[in-house]
RNA sequence: GCGCCUGUAGCUCAGCGGAAGAGCGGCGGCCUUCUAAGCCGUUGGUCGGGGGUUCGAAUCCCUCCAGGCGCACCA
């Protein structure tokens, strides 16, 4: 999606050039406003130079109301330089939906549930699950600001294995002795061991505080103990048999990399397995009325992409349906030494001390500020000191800053129409904030929150030389400039909200 | 061995078919003016190597090198 005022453009240079001319960006202001290389592209199709098209091009340009000079440049771009009243229009549309400025993209409403974290209640939530729940909660937002229906669950084993070694360990500690080796070991452990009964409740309400803390609320909490008793119905319609005692399902026949173990051979506990459990879950949730189930997993879990999608055909649904969904892990170092997150050994550092350390919003900043398939380094020791030069607080500045300006004009009269030619930073300004919409769209489609904070350092860097440059209140142009603080600010807080992290009014 | 991901400025990373970028670091400037958590200047790159496709490749294809992560009747 384009903000309308480009998509206007676009479609009016189109007309008079009989041809289909999108719009970009310049890096370099002296390339214009806005540059076209439609000439380059049209150039093989219609076996004609370049520059020769580009030059019609531009002519056609120049008879476009909005356009007040149009060149070419280089092999056969065409450079745009737009006028006043085109910039005063373009604000008006961003001041008009507010804070809805880019959303709606999504072309069809669908029902989406978006599955993340889902670590097994055995430990509090370590900083890798917090690097899903922060990719997860932030595809979430995506999806709702472009119109989808979202549902965030929280899936896990209430009954496996290793919660059992959990239960065995928090007994030990009850008795005096030391966990089995197997077991789980951190100080958490000796916690839990001080309170009375089962310590899975217990755990799970810590989970949940804490992702509550993390700006991550949860819709519904699935667990597969509950999906393990659909079992039974599920079985026969699947091509299964048995092998070595054990019941296996002939995934390969769907194109899996291997055939599944379903149940376990009686001599290790006849138990069904995660992939059992897996196929009712999927069932399930398609069956529930989601147009669509998103799962987060983490890239150690990668072979789980393609079983799904095995799964999905198993079943007979359509593949798109199902998406998964997958980031690369968060790697913790001490003054350059790296350190292993085993959950067991306890030596990890839990999402409860990262938000302590530097914030919940520091923290979601820097979770989710890099691409799903870069690996993050963290070092923990470094992690307070980014405090102060965290690009959060520069985004984050910039929108306190118009709140003090809008402060104090009060009642003052906010307009879109520039009383002069803008100056440089205004249209700057201006044209980032039409970067927006189709950025956001972007953003959503490719799964990609992180151009999200990237985004939003831009704008703050383009509102901060703006600021710096002219005086707001007080000036000839004082309701323009207001109408422009204003739109900065509802897209910065827009920005802030999509990756979870607060708009403050002061710093 | 097979599969997925990564390799862009000293460091951390964007960009993924159209005119090489940001933050941090380094160096040097700017506060009687709506918040200096700010602004300006400067320093910095055979976009891992080699082939190919294209008018045009950091971006697509092939190959090699380096690193991370997976290929269980674990979860």
């Amino acid at each position: 999606m384009e903000a309308r005022a480009i998509a206007r453009l676009a479609a009016a240079l189109s007309e008079a050039a009989g041809a289909d001319v999108q719009l970009d960006r310049p890096n370099d202001p002296e390339h214009g406003d806005y540059a076209t290389n439609a000439a380059l592209r049209l150039a093989p199709v219609r076996r004609r130079p370049p520059r020769q098209l580009a030059e019609e091009l531009a002519a056609a340009a120049r008879a476009v109301d909005a356009v007040e000079r149009a060149e070419v440049a280089g092999p056969g771009f065409v450079n745009l330089w737009l006028g006043r009243s085109w910039f005063g229009e373009a604000l008006d549309e961003i001041l008009r939906v507010g804070r809805d400025f880019g959303a709606g993209s999504a072309a069809r409403r669908e029902r989406v549930q978006v599955e993340m974290v889902s670590a097994n209640p055995t430990g509090p939530v370590t900083v890798a699950s917090a690097r899903n729940g922060a990719y997860g909660d932030c595809v979430a937002r995506l999806l709702e600001f472009a119109g989808h229906d979202v549902q965030r669950e929280y899936y896990y084993n209430d009954a496996g294995a290793q919660v059992e070694r959990f239960r065995a360990s928090v007994e030990a500690r009850r008795r005096g002795d030391d966990p089995p080796a197997d077991g789980y070991h951190g100080a958490y452990v000796d916690d839990l061991a001080r309170l009375e009964g089962d310590p899975l409740p217990v755990m799970l309400a810590q989970i949940e505080r804490t992702l509550e803390r993390f700006r991550i609320h949860f819709d519904t909490w699935a667990l597969q103990s509950e999906l393990e008793r659909e079992l039974p119905q599920i079985l026969d319609r699947l091509p299964t048999y048995e092998k070595d005692g054990a019941l296996w399902v002939r995934s390969t026949d769907f194109g899996d990399t291997r055939d599944r173990v379903l149940i376990r051979s009686p001599e290790r506990g006849a138990l069904p397995t995660y992939e059992a459990a897996d196929i009712v879950y999927l069932k399930q949730k398609l069956d529930r009325g989601f147009d669509r189930a998103i799962y987060v997993l983490g890239a150690d879990h990668q072979d789980v992409r393609g079983w799904y999608a095995v799964v999905a055909r198993m079943l007979g649904y359509e593949e798109p349906r199902v998406e998964v969904l997958l980031y690369q892990l968060v790697h913790l170092t001490r003054g350059g030494e790296k350190t292993r997150m085993a959950k067991r050994r306890g030596d990890v550092v839990f999402l409860d001390e990262l938000m302590d350390e530097v914030g919940v919003d520091a923290a979601r900043w820097y979770l989710v500020s890099r691409g799903p398939d870069q690996t993050i380094e963290i070092d923990v020791d470094l992690a307070a000191e980014k405090t102060q030069k965290n690009p959060v607080y520069y985004v984050q500045y910039a929108h306190a800053r118009i709140a003090g300006i809008l402060r104090n004009a009060g009642s003052a009269e906010v307009g879109a129409a520039p009383p002069g030619e803008l100056a440089r930073e205004e249209r700057e300004l201006v044209k980032r904030l039409l970067e927006f919409p189709a950025l956001v769209t972007e953003a959503t489609e490719r799964r990609g929150p992180h151009a999200i904070p990237l985004y939003a350092i831009r704008v703050a860097d383009d509102f901060h030389r703006f600021y710096h440059e002219h005086r707001v209140l007080g000036s000839g142009a004082q309701a323009f400039r207001l109408g422009l603080c204003r739109a900065t600010q509802d897209l910065l807080a827009r920005c802030l909200d999509l990756i979870g992290v607060e708009a403050p009014a002061r710093m």
